[in-house]
DNA sequence: TTAGGGTTAG
């Protein structure tokens, strides 16, 4: 942060605008004129109302009047407005008298709310010390506000300093604002913690900003504990606990505690806002109960894009494409206006249910009905959209056409396409080339190491394992959840760790004598590993959502459904597998991946294998 | 004459 360029950019504002200025006829210190400006101001929410008032205050000859530029400054969320009136409070430098803390606090204030220029907000926190001006207790919220936005962790750790050294750290809003900025830093967790856990006293905010901080983190099994500790101290969580709260367990897909925080909020009676319904729906959407999403959005009474948007992604991920479709279109009919977001969930849904067509007149509607830039997210869609269908040249020459760079996450839903369509040579071609731009990411070498396999090319896939071992690389291995219970269970391929494991590992062969007979054929190619076939089908018996199966159907009463969670994409081999288990041993199962849910019934995926 | 925590995305 250079403090003496903002400076300077702030004082070339001033130049041209004491120009304009003075051609006007300046009538100063006129105490009725300052009057009228601060009664205009007071009604000023709007750009067009602000530019009105703005040439007043010229008219006026109220330019230099700090009380009408602090009233400007604190009344708009324009960042015009806001340069402006800094601008002039600091080119009085004659004056340091007016220089107060409220004065700042003001500045500093407007700036953290913006969503580009909170730097200037620390720039100006810089410049108050700089002008000896004693910081209070408001200005650390603010101040670490802005700081959290930009999240500047080594900023985050001076700004701790002083606040020391100013003796603000007993006060439990600045606290709680060093909890939040601690918690938007890269690496901050800790930090977060330490002075959360070093609080005398704290609010249902504090623990809020902790259990946000997790959850936003995706170290959601430390936000659920955290909560239960929070009801053991006995603070009383509000909506936005419950919001965040809800988001760790989406995320961990544990249905029956996102039901058990519903019903908590019936009981308790918090405020249902817009944003804790939101949260529901995405809750319930996305941990396999769509239809009860769908629900909760029917009977809202005010709805937002995000409401939209939440019940649209979770059809999307269902594969209930064409009731996202139909969604869509009658949030567009009940006149919301779309945004990119929305797009996306909706081009999703598309790719999830192979309406190819459909896909590409919205991606052309969003550009030319509603003026959307595409981002990159979009052209993602639609390459992930032509790649299902496997229509994996049209994909190629769509991304050679993008007008903006493919980044690798482009590439590789091509790569991924090519190996799962059998263009492995292109798949090879594709891979390598990302492979000399990204050279240190992981699922690049695992990309080239699962190509190598479907060719059957053992020698070169080795190879691929020792470079990736010699760059101290590692697969994230694959990991499936279920919850039983209270208690949220996570298996890893070959897990022996559970109390269980001997009966799990009996079930496992079991299920694969019953699932030979009903005609099964183990899908080899999906081991990463140079065994023998025999070997690889031990390997593949043993993944993580077979064994998570199997531990439901030792677990739970025959015929229920089981819910499981795996953290990367299905492999080819599970996705056959269970379609079998659910035939032979009667039970739906549904299953979330990174990607999408299948359910599974009858020996029949609701994916129809587009995934 | 000022203050803190939350939601949607391939």
């Amino acid at each position: 942060m250079q403090f003496p360029t903002q400076k300077r950019k702030l004082l070339k504002v001033t130049e041209s605008t004491i120009a304009i200025a003075s051609t006007i006829h300046c009538s100063a210190n006129n105490r009725a004129a300052e009057q009228r400006c601060l009664a205009l101001l007071q009604d000023c929410n709007s750009l067009p109302k602000l530019t009105q008032v703005h040439t007043h205050i010229l008219k006026l000859g109220l330019q230099n009047n700090p009380l009408v530029l602090t009233k400007f400054t604190s009344t708009s969320s324009d960042i015009y407005a806001i340069d402006y009136a800094s601008s002039f409070l600091f080119s009085l430098e004659s004056d340091t008298r007016l220089y107060d803390t409220f004065l700042f606090n003001t500045i500093i204030r407007a700036y953290a709310q913006t969503n580009h220029s909170k730097d200037k907000a620390i720039c100006m926190y810089n410049l108050m010390l700089e002008y000896n001006v004693l910081p209070n207790k408001f200005t650390y919220p603010f101040v670490l506000k802005a700081c959290a936005g930009i999240g500047n962790l080594n900023l985050g750790k001076s700004l701790h300093g002083s606040v020391l050294k100013f003796g603000f750290d007993n006060d439990v809003h600045v606290q709680n604002t060093m909890v939040h900025m601690y918690c938007c830093g890269r690496g901050g967790i800790e930090f977060a913690r330490k002075v959360f856990d070093e609080m005398g006293k704290m609010d249902s905010v504090s623990w809020s900003a902790m259990i946000g901080g997790y959850a936003r983190l995706g170290m959601s099994t430390d936000a659920v504990s955290l909560f239960r500790q929070m009801q053991i101290a006995g603070v009383c969580p509000d909506e936005i606990t419950m919001v965040s709260v809800l988001s760790a367990c989406t995320d961990l897909g544990a249905l029956e505690l996102g039901k058990w925080v519903e019903s908590y909020i019936e009981k308790e009676g918090v405020q249902k806002t817009v944003e804790l319904c939101n949260a529901l729906i995405d809750m319930f959407a996305k941990c396999g109960n769509v239809d009860k999403a769908i629900k909760l959005f029917r009977n809202m009474e005010e709805r937002t894009i995000v409401s939209w948007t939440s019940v649209i992604v979770g059809l999307a991920m269902h594969g209930r494409g064409v009731e996202a479709v139909a969604l869509f279109e009658e949030m567009i009919g009940s006149g919301v206006v779309p945004d990119d977001v929305v797009f996306i969930g909706l081009l999703s849904a598309c790719s999830h249910s192979g309406l190819v067509d459909r896909g590409r007149d919205y991606f052309d509607l969003m550009v030319k009905n509603f003026g959307i830039v595409p981002k990159i997210e979009h052209y993602g869609c639609m390459v992930d959209m032509l790649c299902r269908a496997g229509l994996i040249r049209d994909a190629l020459e769509f991304v050679q056409q993008m007008p903006i760079e493919p980044n690798p996450i482009v590439w590789r839903t091509l790569i991924n396409a090519c190996r799962a369509h059998g263009e492995l040579k292109l798949g090879e071609k594709i891979t390598r080339q990302l492979i000399r731009n990204e050279p240190m990411h992981e699922s690049n070498y695992v990309l080239l190491s699962n190509i190598y396999a479907k060719m059957f090319n053992w020698e070169k896939k080795m190879r691929i394992r020792e470079l990736m071992d010699r760059k101290g690389m590692k697969k994230i291995p694959g990991s499936t959840m279920i919850e039983l219970g209270n208690e949220i269970y996570e298996f890893v391929a070959g897990d022996k760790s559970h109390y269980q494991y001997s009966e799990i590992f009996e079930m496992v062969d079991e299920m694969g004598r019953e699932m030979k007979q009903a005609g099964y054929v183990p899908t080899t190619s999906e081991v990463l590993l140079d065994i023998d076939n025999e070997d690889k089908e031990d390997t593949l018996n043993t993944h993580s959502e077979k064994l998570a199966i199997a531990f439901a159907l030792l677990n739970t009463p025959p015929g229920t459904s089981i819910r499981i969670v795996k953290n990367l994409r299905v492999c080819s081999d599970c996705h056959s597998a269970t379609k079998f288990v659910s035939k032979i041993y009667n039970r739906e199962i549904i299953m979330r991946d990174r990607n999408r849910f299948h359910h599974f019934k009858d020996g029949m995926c609701s994916c129809r294998d587009f995934w």
